[in-house]
DNA sequence: TTTATTTTACATCAAGTGTTGCATTATGCG
DNA sequence: CGCATAATGCAACACTTGATGTAAAATAAA
């Protein structure tokens, strides 16, 4: 009985991840949601609420979409997949219109908002747990001693290693760090062959 | 023949440095500038300028507190002095009014203003070099091999561990990556002992 | 067709911010 | 003492931006 929507909404929240993903949150204005969607800004409001549920929404599908990368990149759950990630981060292309340069979402956005927004810093938490799990898991897995002091290790030498890519606005600039995360997590390894 | 300038210019930069490390560049206010040096903001302006042309005078205060903490540690050049360095980065206080909790202002800015102003970029580059020489001397009086390449490494290594401690807001959230820094550092002293 | 909802366009509002003008007062040097 | 400059307070301006109101057009179900 009511018109639906023209749109579709998971296409336009994707458009704008790429948004705030590469421009951050106060530099992304109404404007440029609305050239990267093609939507009005009142048909956007309508859709998804102001600008901080829509950043919301952005970060939850952000999650979502790395969840799909964790769940498939650490089955099974092993360190050797911690190295692999490392080592494709850093694969990728240097094509300043991919977003992958910009670094990660997560990491740019707290370092905007800082702790200013308490559901900012929730939604930031639970990806951060996120990582952290899959690490320990596969820490347990391979039988390292310590797997959560491990996995938090990982979770900064992986957000470090974001962040120099954000700073350098390229993903090889974080190569020698990846490096360097391959060959510690080889060390473990080889430290402790059965226990 | 003219008035003098009634407070002192250095000591409302080194103010205005504060504010500028704790919020960035944009989250600050004229009106936070008046509060932080006691000037009415057309004082300010007389003085110093725009608040761009403030800022590039900042980054400028903050490159020459950084260089004398470089000259004093890396005197003589050596190693020891980047693993002190790390060990000494992650020993602060975790007292939230302590500025060194927000990490480096320098990474802070590049993650705010990204590429977009020349001007800071370049103050950034030279604030980064500066630390790569010192990193490169180091690596040089121990006889390491690649200096050059081992300088980089630690250059990402530090402001990998910078913004961790802008992430967490703490400084011991880089307890980890400065941990294997120095664990690093001594692996590649042990390998080389007299060439 | 009727109706309910969506979409769009245009305009406006409200808030924040950097900047500047102006008048006034203060201060030190010649 | 004058004078040139500095400092201050108040106000206004220009601009950006997010949010909102209103009205008209579009569209699919009843």
């Amino acid at each position: 009985m009511a018109r639906p929507r023209k749109f579709d909404e998971d296409e336009a929240l994707q458009k704008m991840v790429q948004v705030f993903w590469r421009h951050g949150f106060d530099a992304t204005t109404t404007r440029m949601l609305e050239d990267a969607t093609g939507i009005g800004v009142r048909g956007i409001a309508n859709a998804f609420g102001d600008k901080e549920e829509i950043f919301l929404k952005v970060l939850g599908v952000y999650t979502q979409m790395a969840r799909g990368v964790v769940t498939q990149v650490f089955d099974p759950p092993r360190l050797q997949a911690a190295q692999m990630l490392f080592q494709s981060l850093v694969q990728e292309t240097d094509d300043p219109d991919d977003v992958t340069n910009c670094g990660c979402l997560m990491v740019n956005t707290v370092f905007e908002l800082g702790r200013a927004s308490p559901r900012v810093r929730d939604a930031v938490e639970a990806y951060r747990s996120m990582w952290r799990e899959a690490f320990c898991k596969a820490a347990v897995a391979d039988g390292v001693s310590d797997p959560d002091g491990r996995a938090e290790f990982l979770l900064g030498l992986l957000w470090g290693a974001l962040s120099q890519i954000r700073l350098m606005g390229s993903t090889t600039a974080a190569a020698p760090m990846a490096q360097v995360a391959v060959e510690t997590i080889e060390g473990w390894k080889r430290k402790q062959p059965d226990l």
